[in-house]
DNA sequence: CCTACCGATCGGTAGG
DNA sequence: CCTACCGATCGGTAGG
């Protein structure tokens, strides 16, 4: 029998990242409280005093999940920033940048993920912490020096970049982000507005030529 | 003994409204799995063979909070909005209104339903649509016909008041709501947005003589 | 209206 | 001898 198969001295379960990813399913499936540390070892074919050796209790696993998954998605927008700098038409590099927030944020992983981490918040302060840091005001701070670099060229007027560029985000998600979290997770979202209409108001308040947000 | 200490044939302990007022700072406090019938039951003075009789089970018990706090809630924004309307400056009058909208939505307690009812939502779909419907989608209708009013009088262009009155309430509390469901509840919002900002740029869109919205 | 109690299952840890 | 892992079960508590 090669040692390949034979494994000895080898953990034969998941363990490390793929862990952390076994026991994120397992959370996003049942919810905090509906999740055994039983069922995750057993998805991750491991026994439960492995699972404890790597991780010392159910918070200490749930804020490594939160932690790495956080991680997986820094400057995820980055590419899509990119894209919008270069774009010939501003407003449609907005549109196409605010189409692709929407889906993303809208996604039902990371819907659910958002749920949990809220609804934990109180219990483990730390851990949401980290998260709106990661997943949430970094992003917005990518967009807002995109948005700062699209002004220095006069593409935009935005004496506020930071500022913009949570305006934009609430403008393109906050309806449809509220109506997801709070209905089931059914609605196909067919009465959403077009994103366009919301960069159409931010590009009246703050398109090189307009509004009285620089008289 | 007189007859008001004895209280024969009444209950000597919470029931109706007030139980569900009780149960309501239970479930806040500790959130939904936290929370014990048998905790409940003390904090009413009755015994836990009583609080099922008046509720079969602790979602039902839940489900019949939620209602009657959306119950409560509705219409809360009636006066301001007359306010809004009958405003001798529209400007003036919105960031009024806003301020109030953004009082409310954050408090502590709206915030915290709003926490232990988004985590239940996968598992109890028709109680948070029904928390949506109320709290919610009403009150943007409602927003959205002041609107339409002060547009029939030339003090605003909409030719969508809905999508307006949306837009309007996430620039509006999109930012502070997001930082104040996942930051822990400490944060004093020092690094808010005046609301100026937002309805600023909502005049930018929909102000009596501004803008590409209506080109 | 209450005390007493149930079947089951929880997060965490023992010895080997 | 070590590291990596297991079956079995602990004391407490959940909703009903």
């Amino acid at each position: 029998m090669p040692p390949e198969t034979r494994r000895r001295g080898r953990p034969s379960g998941r363990t490390g990242t793929d862990l952390l990813d076994t026991a994120r399913a397992v959370f996003l499936e049942h919810g905090y409280a509906g999740t055994t540390m039983d069922a995750i070892a057993a998805r991750a074919q491991i026994s439960k005093a492995s699972l404890y050796r790597e991780h010392p209790s159910k918070d200490a696993l749930f804020a490594a999940i939160v932690r790495a998954w956080a991680d997986a998605g820094r400057d995820a927008m980055r590419p899509h920033l990119q894209r919008l700098e270069s774009a010939e038409d501003t407003r449609e590099g907005l549109i196409a940048l605010a189409e692709i927030m929407r889906a993303g944020i809208l996604g039902r992983e990371v819907l659910r993920m958002r749920r949990l981490v809220t609804s934990e918040a109180e219990r483990l302060p730390e851990v949401a912490a980290a998260y709106l840091e990661d997943s949430w005001e970094r992003n917005i701070r990518a967009l807002a020096e995109t948005l700062r670099a699209l002004a220095d060229r006069g593409r935009l007027r935005a004496p506020d970049p930071h500022l913009a560029a949570e305006q934009l985000t609430w403008l393109v998600i906050g309806a449809p982000l509220n109506r997801r979290l709070l209905a089931g997770t059914d609605d196909p979202d067919g009465h959403a507005a077009p994103v366009a209409t919301a960069v159409d108001l931010f590009l009246a308040g703050y398109g090189p030529e307009n509004g009285p947000l620089h008289a």
